[in-house]
RNA sequence: GGGCGGAUGGCGAAGUGGAAACGCUGCGGUCUGCAAAACCGCCAUUCACCGGUUCGAAUCCGGUUCCGCCCUCCA
């Protein structure tokens, strides 16, 4: 049994769809006028993680996010760049698939985009004035919240509340200082569109009713954001949505928590983000999700450098393991169980079950990571001590941990391939140089070709079986090329001319010709 | 001012009535030419503070202090 915490109802409720086993998932997206910031991120990884383990739970989930391509940001920062509107948005939209992709965050199964759905914004918003919940005020339309009994419920406070705190100037024209536009005028310059009103666009709140129950229905299973969007946006979009359908909007309302900076929240605002871009060139997708995903989600989350470091670290110990694994799986194996086979086939159950069952309880991501670390102690400590190695739970193992690592949206084989095979062979090939120099007890140089890989970020791990690498980073051919370079030039200074001989047949058998003159050395590739 | 949430080891973070998970860091040991990885072991008698309920409280109740968020565009 799948519990989620409603702010709703403020408690943990039982999860039952509509209809089941299907599930209608709408999510709050970008307004695309920027690149999106580490803020933004965490509920595109949190709501797709929580998708994923519906999914897993055997729900069919239909997920809808959508792009907020209208509104007064964009249209201010295409008369900045003397652009078109719908340039900007379209541009950050395509950028923000490239950043969601990266962050292994599924694409929905649908992403509609307000500019597309003006027609439909036009006739619920004609409905709701016919039912005397909107009125019109010269090319403006709003929305009577007095004529909604409801109002305030998803954020518990009652509208006298609401005044009390009003910070805001309040629009003179407004019936009731707390109502708000479900349709704007167009300023001159501003796009717009012809509507019965004039030419305008739509307020913020009503595209999300509009676009979410277009293709849900009228009552969404589950709707998440960002804890921001409690109030106003997601209480004017139950006020809308309710007023015009008379149904519930929505049966779960999920919201995530912020991440903040020095305790304070992260915010375009306050000008203490962090660019998502900028954060992907030096850590990669597996550890911003690993990070995002080690606090549940609805918590705060602190962010500076040392976090992602930190989530890095702890990714380490997961690859390890994972390659371990693998490794064993390269080699034959029994298929005879011992003790230990059955202990560990057992564990991993166990394990299995226990991560269900934290992911169960409102999504506690953290309970359910420190699952997959017991599988990787379960896993390693059995590589360690077993005797034979058991084929059969050894596949068994690969099965229970590919399933956790895919919920949580880690992705180990992706970062293998990524790897070009130029530099691969590269790397094997300095690998195999420096075996030989080792069996024939050459240490010094043995150590410098370890010390080497280790700069172009290439771990080194001597096994009985032999030397085992991981790569931390990436090395770029040209960079490794120059260090090779440079500890050839240091062999041969030292008349270890043996060595820096065999250096260059090694590289020449991987076609990369080294040619050796008065200046100095140089290196080029044949194909 | 109104509404909501939080305070757990050196750091991060689970845990909501009965052995204080997990990760990072640190320390000791095994393995190793050395290193790394891995394995074994150690590191909170204590969960902001005070009082109460209970056989039993980090967990429930009352109070205090501190912190964050929302009430304005925001994920």
């Amino acid at each position: 049994m799948i519990k989620v915490y409603n702010t709703l109802s403020r408690k943990k409720e039982e999860l039952r769809s509509i209809n089941p086993p299907k599930i209608g998932m709408y999510v709050c997206g970008p307004t695309t006028y920027n690149y999106i910031h580490l803020g933004n991120a965490r509920p595109l990884v949190v709501f797709d993680t929580i998708r994923r383990y519906l999914i897993y739970r055997g729900f069919e989930v239909t997920y809808v996010q959508n792009f907020t391509d209208v509104d007064d940001k964009i249209i201010n920062r295409a008369h900045e760049e003397n652009k078109e509107a719908h340039e900007i948005a379209d541009f950050y939209i395509n950028e923000y698939f490239k950043d969601a992709r990266a962050l292994h965050v599924r694409e929905a199964d649908l992403h509609p985009r307000v500019s597309e759905h003006i027609p439909e914004i036009i006739e619920a918003i004609k409905a709701l004035i016919d039912k005397g919940h909107a009125y019109v005020r010269d090319g403006d339309v709003f929305f009577a919240v007095s004529s909604f009994p409801g109002y305030g419920k998803l954020s518990g406070r009652s509208p006298e509340d609401i005044l009390a705190g009003a910070r805001v100037e309040v629009d003179e024209r407004k019936e009731e200082p707390h109502d708000f536009a479900l349709w704007k005028s167009a300023k001159p310059g501003e796009p717009y569109w012809e509507s019965p009103w004039g030419k305008g666009r739509p307020g913020w709140h009503i595209e999300c009713s509009v676009m979410s129950m277009k293709y849900l229905g009228s009552t969404l299973d589950i709707h998440g954001g960002g804890a921001d969007l409690v109030f106003p946006h997601h209480e004017n979009e139950i006020a809308q949505s309710e007023a015009y359908s008379g149904q519930p909007f929505v049966r779960y309302w999920l919201h995530n928590g912020f991440i903040t900076v020095n305790k304070e929240k992260m915010s375009k605002s306050l000008g203490n983000f962090f660019i998502v871009r900028d954060i992907l060139q030096k850590y990669s997708g597996n550890v911003v999700r690993l990070y995002l995903l080690s606090t549940h989600y609805r918590s705060p989350l602190d962010f500076d450098d040392s976090k992602l470091e930190e989530a890095e670290r702890a990714l380490e110990r997961i690859k390890n393991s994972w390659h371990l694994l693998q490794e064993a799986l390269g080699e034959p194996g029994s298929t005879d169980l011992t003790p230990k086979d059955e202990e560990l086939s057992r564990e991993l159950d166990t394990l299995r079950a226990e991560f269900i069952m934290a992911m169960d309880d409102d999504f506690n991501t953290a309970l359910a990571i420190s699952h997959i670390f017991g599988v990787v102690r379960a896993v390693n400590r059995y590589l360690a001590e077993a005797k034979t190695r058991s084929r059969p739970v050894l596949e068994h193992a690969m099965q229970v941990f590919r399933e956790m690592i895919d919920i949580i949206g880690i992705a180990l084989d992706a970062e293998e391939a990524q790897s070009s095979s130029k530099v691969r062979d590269l790397v094997s090939s300095l690998v195999e140089f420096r075996r030989q120099a080792r069996q024939e007890k050459d240490y010094p140089t043995a150590d410098m070709v370890r010390d080497l890989l280790h700069r172009q970020g290439v771990i080194l791990e001597d096994s009985k079986e032999g030397s085992r690498i991981r790569l931390e980073t990436e090395p770029e051919l040209e960079g490794l090329m120059a260090d090779i370079m440079q500890m050839r030039q240091s062999l041969r200074k030292d008349k270890n001319f043996a060595r820096a001989d065999q250096l260059r047949e090694t590289l020449a058998a991987q076609g990369i010709i080294i040619e050796d003159n008065r200046e100095g050395s140089r290196w080029r590739l044949v194909d």
